[in-house]
DNA sequence: AATAGGTGTGTAAACGATTACAAATATCAC
DNA sequence: GTGATATTTGTAATCGTTTACACACCTATT
């Protein structure tokens, strides 16, 4: 293995100048620069990274630290990461915490020992609680997760409203007993419920909020329960793409085919919702966007550290399809009035 | 921030036995291991990462390169490897190579670059093609694509006996015009074809195999193509589950409803295969046990890197759904012989 | 011609751990 | 009590870079 040592010998220059050179610096003559990259070519050298990294207490590496990859709004998120991460050469640590704070703090840490630039961080409610970016070495955005007292970057969606309108577009169209099932782990869950809630107040109608665990098992558990009760409620709405896929498993098991007597709706726009018949009516989240927001506002922040907090929100966009179709008139022909 | 040295000072000691307390060193008194601990405690000190990869020449991290995070299948194995390897107290850096084998080569660079202790790769063909462990200087279990010829560490699914049954499944239940749609950049797609153009011979009938880059877009649109033509096939069959989901929206698309005129069936128990009406007959991959196995050879493989190549296969599983009813005898009812 | 101010290049000191080797101490047999 | 041996502990070299600083050289100004 090549060493800096060896290619300043091949060179006939300094090792400093090597250095200057791979560091692209510009106080270098164009003698010198071409005579250590042919060096460098024809030893094949590769600087080792552990030296560098130790001497110049820097890593090109930024972590990202997911609530569950097996989410496929995660997977999502993290290419996005990656994709923007490595056009501006640095890498990404990818990890999963489980939705469990202290797999959070743990790999937390993991970065801090890194030395990371920067995190992208999607928390659990127990980490945002006593969230300061002050508390880390490093920049961090929270992305998908964050409250309002939280003084952070972040990028999130329009949780509140989002959730209003989807509960709003089923209030019109005739489904008046809804149940939104959500997660307890998240702050995205609660806005999401309290966009459902305010949307059944405005209509004067009463809230049936059920939290649970985000795992399409406990949903799936969760709207069999429901279902079994009577009377039955008119759509079920689910907080994220997981329980989504549960509720929906729940209704099939219970041969229910929606959107009658039982609805469902839900976020994300995930492929299955357009194929299962008659289709689920859905917020779609940008998430490729909400993951690039992320990385680059990181990497703003990095080149920036003292610039203004920022917080990205992007709007959710209702699919309607078939899983709302319009109870009030479902022949479609426009009623007299 | 604590060095090394500050806990020596501390705990009354040489840097030496500090070093020999973290490393879990045998040889080494109670009483200073104590008065080590204490001292750690009391500084909060963390060994500097990259001071210890310099001087060990070793880190404790693997590296995983798949060929597309998207996919479902490689987010379970992902899992699995990331569950067994923190376990053992290893990082991993993944890696996302989008079918390319271009990326994968600089991956492969960054994971030499990296000082890994070894790398699990799910490689393209071109990748395959010229593969020798001995091009590299750490260990490579190969994972879901490997063909005959190829001498590594590796773990795959039997392929072709898998799409051999799931196609004799077919025939037997009379579907006898049967179109395959495979991936092409991948050694299983080929192989999976392999098996099922041996079914389609054992009972005298004609494979039709579309060749296609393994992504939903492209599958969609070869699946309405071949939609397009007459006659209509009798089942379409996907070489995995990102096919599979495009052929299936192709069908929704063209109206059909399966299993009549046309049908689908094909791999990857992905959780909508059995949502959409009236389920999707498929061949369910132990992804977790793929992914799992594949870090455990690598494990194994560092431990005793003279031990003997290994490949491990496990057999995929047919799932038996409506899509493959039985067309000879579709009320179910028993024919007078 | 002497001085000042740039350039560009080289030398050597970091960075913070691990670890070979030497030194010190403990253990044991006689 | 002595020497031999085994066991701990400490000192200092080392890993492969980056970078502060010094130095040599060149140009421009006086």
């Amino acid at each position: 293995m090549a060493h800096i040592k060896d290619v300043a010998k091949q060179a006939e220059v300094s090792v400093a100048s090597v250095s200057r050179v791979l560091a692209g610096h510009p106080k270098v003559s164009e003698t010198i620069r071409q005579r250590v990259l042919t060096a460098i070519q024809e030893l094949g050298y590769r600087p080792d990274l552990a030296a560098r990294r130790l001497r110049s207490r820097q890593t090109n590496t930024i972590g990202l630290i997911v609530s569950d990859i097996r989410n496929p709004f995660f997977t999502e998120v993290s290419r996005a990461v990656e994709d923007v991460a490595y056009q501006h050469h640095m890498r990404v640590i990818l990890c999963n915490a489980d939705e469990d704070a202290e797999k959070e703090a743990l790999y937390l840490d993991l970065m801090r020992d890194e030395n990371v630039r920067g995190v992208i961080l999607s928390p659990t409610l127990v980490t945002l609680a006593g969230f300061h970016t002050s508390d880390y070495p490093f920049p961090i955005v929270l992305v998908d997760r964050c409250d309002q007292n939280t003084i952070a970057d972040a990028v999130v969606l329009d949780n509140v409203d989002s959730a209003y309108r989807l509960t709003t577009h089923l209030i019109e169209n005739g489904y008046r007993r809804n149940v939104f099932f959500y997660g307890t782990t998240s702050a995205t869950g609660r806005q999401r419920r309290e966009g459902y809630a305010a949307a059944m107040a405005a209509h004067g109608l009463e809230s049936h909020a059920e939290p649970l665990p985000a795992i399409v098992e406990r949903a799936r558990a969760a709207a069999r329960e429901r279902l079994r009760r009577r009377p039955l409620p008119d759509a079920l709405v689910a907080s994220s793409g997981l329980i989504l896929l549960g509720i929906t498993e729940a209704l099939r098991e219970a041969q229910i085919h929606f959107p009658d007597p039982v609805t469902v709706v839900g976020f994300d726009d995930l492929p299955w919702t357009r194929l299962v018949e008659p289709g689920i009516t859905v917020i779609a989240q940008p998430i490729y966007d909400i993951g690039r927001a992320a990385i680059e506002l990181l990497l703003q922040r990095i080149a920036k550290p003292e610039q203004a907090v920022r917080r990205v929100v992007l709007r959710g966009q209702l699919i309607e399809r078939g899983s709302s179709v319009n109870r009030n008139n479902p022949t479609g022909l426009v009623t007299a009035a």
